[in-house]
DNA sequence: GTGAAAGCGCTAACAT
DNA sequence: ATGTTAGCGCTTTCAC
């Protein structure tokens, strides 16, 4: 059983504070002697320090917090990844809360880092379009005495500031867009995560754009089976369909799922494309066109952002690149008008 | 700024003692007229409590530490979503430390999580085949008073015990090699991560029990990269290779890849298989046959157990099931023999 | 029902 | 260089 510095103390033949200066290791000065008998106490009894003590009185260490929608969803695993990088190089502990993309959750989650004195909150759960969500956001973060890194866009109520980690979703849906209507795709079906979260949203938003027009939009959950249904739905109500864009890669992936287990030729009878790009998508056939986001360096950026000390409030945003890859092509309705 | 229980109790005008037990939710009888005033001034402060000065009365209450190779590993990403699934269920705040596959690194993230007060210690590394090691973790075991879940096979010292969460590894090796034997396949390479993991070297001894012969292994970084480089240095070496199989997915991924790239027709001319039966998989062409473990399932139930009360030391196992798509095929060798 | 006081394990002033 | 002591923020006896 790990004692505690009172017993080593004790058995060392020391006072308490001899034990701590030598265990915690200041740089107070200690006789070789006195120290070396506590180290090797310490070490019999296998001594383990009670970091909360320590917390208490010099404020928890350097612990960070992540917030995100959900462990197990490439999109979140890919910031976690970075930012848990950066994390293990500094020897930051890392705590992770799984917020299920519940808005509650996510702020009780705040709140228990909050409690648990982490000196970093990364916020990776995607804003959302919601002005109670915003507002409480927003007192949590000012009740925060620790630092906040906000990625994605999150409006924030006046004078509460953070550090933000963004990417260009409208451009990142812009240039499929774009690509799309370049091939003579008229007529575009968009599988899509709750519109809600803003980073969805802004690509939805973008495409629009690009398309120049508005596409019709399935909300399904972001999953690959999400994609495959939808994309039955959404064949099965519109003939005219030439092209599917998935908000997140793996319901691209489901759509081609679909496709390859109905006969449909991709891309020659119908386009499908994804965003994020996620590893995987590049062994895919056909291999998926999709937009670059680079969501590992941005979670490997927030936390570098928050443990840099010269910065209170910046917003980093991060370019997005169109991958054209063979899931994509020409319109149908080129070659052989309907 | 966030206040602390003193304030609060100053500013409601009542004691300490008071203000805490409305907080924390104890059931020690308080007028309601007081409750109230505490509540109010309590949300009115946005007042969050201490943890580590709860923790260092009650002791932590329920937090997990989880110990995992790497994040962003397909392999212990798995386990880490089935586990995280369970915390969030049961609300264990969860801390993840990434080992980079350092023993070191494990030793010492153990002792971290140990000294935070974790009281659940999930070693999810993959145990290794190392004398030292071995008995440093037992050590680590034996002074850890929470409860200690190994997952994967771990050889423990005399009179140490810890739930224990494993896969028939071996047995995963052997339906593979006795599905490509089945096929012919007299010449068979592996893509193997390091040996010294025992379940890496498990699935290897059970190839080579299925096969009937050891086969050719070659040690890479187990990434798709690493599957596809070794597959070339494999590749240019052996002319008579007919199968190639990944100690992990992600392996037989790049392998996949490698021959798409050099025309080589899978499984027509290689055939190619890997293990752990990752979710994208079925979605490649070929699809990949490969072995199922349940890493989720484990992931999960080594917080179950670690959670039910009547448990102090058991082992689970859970089975593995061969999962044959389109990679693997019959050897070249008994059509055209060399 | 309420408040005063002890003390969780540790570190940092303050003596010596 | 070493030891004594006062807290960190909180819960929980113990008196009232």
């Amino acid at each position: 059983m790990a004692g505690n510095l009172k017993q080593v103390a004790n058995r060392a033949g020391v006072s308490l504070a001899t034990a701590s200066r030598v265990l915690s290791g200041s740089d107070y000065p200690v006789s070789a002697e006195l120290r070396e008998r506590v180290l090797a106490v310490a070490a019999e009894m296998d001594y383990v320090p009670n970091a909360h003590a320590r917390a208490l009185i010099q404020g928890a260490q350097r612990t960070v917090g992540i917030l995100v929608g959900e462990v197990g969803d490439p999109y979140f695993d890919a910031m976690l990844n970075g930012a848990h990088r950066v994390a293990t190089e500094e020897s930051c502990l890392v705590t992770i809360v799984s917020t299920g993309r519940d808005p509650e959750k996510e702020l009780e989650g705040f709140r228990l880092m909050q409690s648990h004195g982490s000196t970093i909150i990364v916020v990776a759960g995607s804003g959302l379009h919601d002005p109670a969500y915003q507002e409480a956001l927003s007192a949590r973060i000012r009740s925060f005495t620790g630092r906040t890194v906000l990625i994605g866009r999150h409006a924030l109520s006046e004078g509460v500031s953070a550090i933000r980690v963004e990417a260009d979703n409208v451009g990142a849906g812009r240039m499929l867009g774009e690509h799309l209507r370049e091939h003579g795709h008229r007529h575009v079906g968009v599988i899509s995560g709750s519109g809600r979260v803003t980073s969805t949203g802004d690509r939805i938003e973008g495409l629009a754009q690009g398309l120049g027009f508005r596409p019709q939009v399935l909300e399904v959950p972001a999953t690959r089976d999400g994609g495959y249904e939808a994309t039955a739905r959404l064949l099965e109500g519109q003939h005219d369909l030439t092209a599917i864009v998935g908000t997140a890669d793996q319901m691209a992936i489901g759509a081609l799922a679909y496709c390859a287990d109905h006969g449909i030729s991709v891309p020659h009878d119908l386009s499908v494309a994804g965003c994020n790009d996620i590893w995987v998508g590049r062994e895919l056939t056909p291999s998926l066109t999709t937009v670059h986001i680079p969501l590992e360096e941005m979670g490997a950026a927030a936390l570098r952002l928050a443990l840099s000390d010269d910065v209170r409030s910046t917003v980093q945003s991060f370019p997005v690149q169109l991958v054209v890859r063979n899931s994509t092509g020409p319109s149908p309705d080129l070659t052989s008008p309907a």
